[in-house]
DNA sequence: ACAGTATGAACGGACACTTGA
DNA sequence: CTCAAGTGTCCGTTCATACTG
């Protein structure tokens, strides 16, 4: 018995109904089925060697015992935890807790667990820490989703836990997976100005992420390569909150015809501000956001949107994650890029005529 | 060395450069301090009974090895993994997000980590097996969010885990955190009937719901109560698209001056559904939603909806969840209550004149 | 020789004791 | 007798090896 034994002597010998009692080891399947936990093990296992009658018997007694195995045990002694782990920095962002769903149905079908660890503030030593937290031996890899602070070339992780970065800077120190912002940023710019726009305006995300700093770049690019003037950079974060504030200052100017949103949260913001400053979506100014939330298509007007494929994105991460794990190669520096897509719907039209229209 | 050691040898011996090396142990660590492995354990666990300036020479050779604890080695011999596993069902769905979002929070406060599984079709053997997942001696306590099925008393759970339900039928065989549905959808219903309204329709979430059926329940008591006759429910399935659809047929009749909509995402499908019928919101009709999304207040027009605390609510769930742990308390059927409260916005207003319109 | 089963030593840490000053 | 530090054992599984019919 030893030590577990005796300290619920005492409160078994109570006759407590719901007697915290030791879980069933393999040992006592074993002695149940009349076998050695060394069998039992195999069972577990699904090794060969073991008959199908002896099998079956074995079977039997880990049902009636409801026995489970013990994941500690074999953690430490196989040295695998079959755990992922997931550092995201908000969860209520709509694309984070997508791709975090996305992480952990695949990694279920894979046979791993996910251990999220979520980041309040995006400061250095809070990483830090969620990263200590996870690798206390406890995960054989870490996805991090939109993890900003990270590209911070002095911040040294752990060595030895594979990693793989959702939308983050790689840089040549880890794979990642990119949902090419460049592209989808582009595309946006580029919708706006073929329909006629002069220029257009950017409601960027918080400057110390990656994806808000990719959208910028591309989008800053296919304004320099249309020879279009590039007006001013706001920034967000993220929150309609946000896009709203910025909104009342972009719909004090009248000169702005096109905007385009760093997501959609921040699109439904600015199009309020827009609204009630008095002018329409499109009629007087056009809207494409980022993320293509389930709501986009219903929002009044509804949205034109950058989709973005977050399941796609969560089964690229793990597969990658499991390439280091599992294949034990050494990937850094490789990114898998997942595409997005321009989705037209009705907050975007030509300009208005006489003011903004670009000359061919 | 034994195993880890051999194993690891041949690769090692290839210089690969990020050789998987054995991880360092409190042995190692003892080893460099110049002290036996019991020290160092007790350093790790800010044991007193050790001399300060021993302790500093552990944490530096702490620090120089990066030493980390295997949580495998300390679950197993502690019999506690300081982990606490989640089930849910739709990561999309903002309310879960934003819960499980507040219970890794909370828990990594308290020195947990968090164990997320999600269910993606609701049956019961994918809640067992998720629980079989989880429970694997893993995780020391499970919240479920909004785990309709579970309401079916023949699903049989492992006993011995601590459980608490997040929005769901307890029964008597659990402890829960309930949103106080009853109240938040009372007070939407009489919001509207207090405008005016002759009655109030619902559009409700899924059938299988508990949170959606306690909607109905309430809903349905407040027009009771107020003497107004009681519309058909439509359900839905908490999503935009089953609102637009839902409100499509909706807005085919000109009767309707008002609807409480089981959430906001399906108050937006809806609302969109009834701008293209040319009826507006809501000199038309008046339009409740539930959840107090982000957006809410920037939408068009501005929603007015119920507000639910999910940070409260994932503190809270913690908290039932660690009295059972750690304070050992059995506390099923124990229902802890967080209160939402109604947010009047520009979604609703008194009937047109002539329609509608509610005797005194 | 072979299939199937038993044996004992790790894995890394925690705790009840014991020993040394 | 107090306080610091060490010893030995066990937690439940896996794996290499030895054993048996």
């Amino acid at each position: 018995m030893g030590r577990a034994g005796s300290t619920s002597a005492g409160a078994a010998a109570e006759g407590v109904p719901p007697a915290r009692t030791r879980p069933p080891s393999q040992a006592d399947v074993a002695a149940l089925a009349g076998v050695s936990s060394q069998t039992v093990s195999r069972v577990a296992n699904n090794k060969s060697n073991v008959d199908e009658e002896t099998r079956q018997r074995v079977l039997a007694a880990m049902r009636m015992l409801g026995y489970r195995t013990n994941t500690a045990a074999r953690a430490l002694a196989t040295g695998q935890f079959r755990m992922l782990g997931v550092i995201s920095f908000d969860l209520s962002a709509h694309g984070n807790a997508r791709t975090l769903q996305s992480i952990a149905a695949v990694a279920q079908d894979a046979g791993y667990s996910v251990n999220v660890a979520v980041v309040k503030t995006a400061t250095e030593g809070a990483v830090r820490q969620a990263f200590t937290q996870l690798t206390s031996q406890a995960v054989d890899g870490i996805v991090l989703i939109e993890a900003q602070i990270l590209d911070r070339p002095e911040l040294q992780l752990p060595p030895g836990v594979p990693i793989v970065m959702a939308d983050g800077n790689p840089g040549q120190r880890f794979p990642a997976v990119d949902n090419n912002q460049l592209l989808g940023a582009r595309t946006a710019t580029e919708h706006l100005l073929s329909l006629g726009h002069a220029t257009v305006w950017h409601l960027a995300g918080p400057q110390d992420s990656y994806s808000a700093r990719h959208r910028v770049t591309a989008w800053h690019a296919a304004l320099k390569e249309a020879g279009a003037p590039v007006p001013p950079v706001s920034y967000g974060d993220w929150s309609a909150e946000s896009g709203y504030a910025i909104g009342r200052e972009l719909a004090a100017r009248d000169d702005i015809t096109a905007v385009f949103a760093g997501n959609d949260h921040m699109a439904i913001g600015l199009i309020r501000a827009l609204a009630e400053a008095g002018r329409s979506v499109p009629d007087d100014v056009s809207v494409v956001g980022f993320d293509d939330i389930a709501e986009a298509r219903y929002l009044e007007p509804p949205l034109t949107t950058v989709h973005q494929d977050f399941e796609e994105m969560g089964r690229a991460c793990v597969a990658l994650l499991l390439r280091q794990i599992e294949g034990g190669e050494s990937i850094a520096g490789l990114v898998d890029s997942v595409e997005p897509r321009l989705v037209v719907r009705a907050s975007t039209a030509p300009p208005a005529k006489g003011r903004g229209v670009r000359k061919p």
